[in-house]
RNA sequence: GUCCCCAUCGUCUAGAGGCCCAGGACACUACCCUUUCACGGUAGGUACCGGGGUUCGAAUCCCCGUGGGGACGCCA
């Protein structure tokens, strides 16, 4: 049974990189029957936050990721690291130790400027034949974890391949505070133990800690489960993604107006492949997905393709659903979305131009709003050559059939008559009716106006007659 | 500074010794379609970081270099 988890801190909202560990830690538990656990590492507790958690839990439901079992907090489990701190202490794997953070940091200052490693001494390390100094009156010990010193930790990244790293390197961590709270590398090893997770697939940033969560795991004789650090997701211009830099929660992708699956579909292709597979949904992602084909090296982001990939599931998504997507972003606009033509129209018009929903509503709005077009576009279109056919078109109109065909073979009559090419009517059509110079076909333009909006929109044709010329 | 990781078109990637004088996708360019702008279609250019090995043969394996990244917290 396979047991994997997402284990975010919330401290902020759900990102990118998050969101795509989080994609590759359930798709994995998917493809496989196994289970899919969320976890809070809420033990900062300075830094974490009730809205954070909030955050991160929309994001994975925006994007549909659901767990089994969770979410679980570990600020809800102190009572168990507590026990298992006790245990240890009694065991010799762990111990107090008096060293105050300034003296640390004197120490680290030292050693960095000898050009070493900054790491903890072992002072209060207790060790056979050694006398240990006497703990300063009333002050309250950090615990620590008695760390191997000789070998090597290594482990078999199903990512990266064979990892080792020399015991040597690393230094008696400190698992509990002085408060008794515990901390990351020791949460994450209890809970991962306790939770049965088979399969610890998380940021590439993790890597520096396995070797001491492992050697904490055997201390505690726990089993080790397999890993797989994923690279990090760097920015559109190559730079690291950080708070400050180009970090983005992924409800921002809902707010610029792109679908969830689109999402999806882009992080499940960034840093994993499936031959030359591009487009696919979230059930055959999960039917494909493996750890064999994720790229070790670290992949930038690249938005282009993010909208390339948007546009094609806003081709293929449900009408009614775009309606109810599209329909609130035009009511936050304080635009009614009322009366002919209706919203889902406007949208089986558009939907194959635009880009993502926001551009969707874009140009619904216009067909709800009391439209004034631009004074240059006006001036530009309604000029003394292209103003006779317009009226000529509006007279013709109240007698011709109300469909894109019988509109369409107007316009060409009336452009033929005049000795005109087609856009010379076509382009001063879209400026009145729209405001805009781009739209589709202009006779499914008309065509999807009530014909007494087009007389309307039309009749201010007649009002600038004459201000049009160059 | 020390340790660890990474390295194919601008970008995401295919590639697990011969199928590769390197394939796909986004982007780009040209053309086609056309009622504008898109969409769509067709065609095209662009890459194996450098140097040594191993081998009949290397993008693929090994070593060194270079470059990039990560970590060295009583943060997660």
């Amino acid at each position: 049974m396979i047991r994997t988890r997402f284990a975010p801190s919330p401290t902020g909202f759900l990102h990118i990189g998050g969101a795509r560990t989080a994609l590759f830690s359930w798709a994995y538990a998917r493809r496989h029957g196994g289970s899919f656990i969320l976890r809070i590492e809420d033990t900062d507790l300075a830094r974490s936050t009730p809205e954070a958690v909030q955050a991160i839990l929309d994001g994975m439901r925006w994007l549909g990721l659901d767990h089994d079992e969770g979410p679980f907090y570990q600020t809800q489990r102190l009572d168990r690291y507590r026990a298992v701190i006790e245990d240890m202490l009694v065991a010799g794997s762990a111990y107090h130790c008096y060293m105050t953070p300034d003296e640390l940091d004197r120490l680290r200052e030292e050693q960095r400027s000898a050009g070493g490693k900054p790491r903890y001494d072992g002072r209060w390390r207790p060790e056979a034949g050694k006398t240990l100094p006497t703990p300063p009156a009333g002050a309250r010990p950090v615990v620590r974890f008695r760390n191997p010193t000789d070998g090597v930790v290594a482990w078999d990244d199903l990512v990266k391949g064979r990892i080792e790293i020399a015991n040597s390197e690393l230094d008696d961590l400190v698992i509990a505070r002085p408060d008794g709270t515990p901390t990351y590398n020791f949460c994450v090893v209890v809970d991962d133990w306790e939770m049965g997770i088979t399969h610890v697939i998380r940021g590439d940033d993790h890597v520096n800690n396995t070797p001491r969560q492992i050697n904490i795991l055997q201390a505690i004789g726990a089993p080790v489960p397999r890993y797989a650090h994923l690279s990090m997701i760097l920015g559109d211009d190559g730079q690291k993604l950080s708070k400050r830099h180009g970090a983005v929660s992924v409800m921002q992708y809902d707010d610029e107006g792109y679908l969830p699956e689109a999402v999806l579909n882009y992080l499940g292709r960034l840093g994993w492949s499936h031959g030359d597979d591009e487009v696919f949904s979230l059930p055959q992602f999960c039917e494909w997905f493996d750890l064999d084909h994720i790229t070790p090296s670290a992949a930038q982001f690249n938005t282009e393709k993010l909208n390339w990939l948007n546009a094609h599931y806003l081709k293929r998504a449900e009408t009614p659903r775009l309606v109810a997507l599209v329909q609130p972003r035009l009511e936050a606009r304080g635009v009614t979305v009322t009366g002919e033509p209706s919203l889902a129209t406007i949208i089986e018009l558009h939907r194959e131009r635009v880009g993502n929903l926001n551009e969707l509503a874009d140009v619904a709005e216009v067909f709800y709003i009391d439209l004034h077009p631009r004074a240059d576009l006006l001036a530009k279109h309604l000029t003394p050559e292209t103003l006779p056919m317009l009226s000529n078109f509006i007279e013709r109109l109240p007698a011709i059939a109300w469909e894109t065909t019988a509109i369409g073979a107007l316009i060409k009559e009336i452009v033929a008559r005049h000795g005109l090419k087609m856009p010379r009517l076509a382009m001063p059509l879209r400026v009145l009716l729209t405001g805009m110079e781009q739209t589709p076909s202009v006779d499914a333009v008309v065509a999807i106006f009530p014909r007494a909006t087009v007389l309307k929109r039309l009749a201010l044709a007649g009002r600038v007659t004459g201000t049009g010329s160059s």
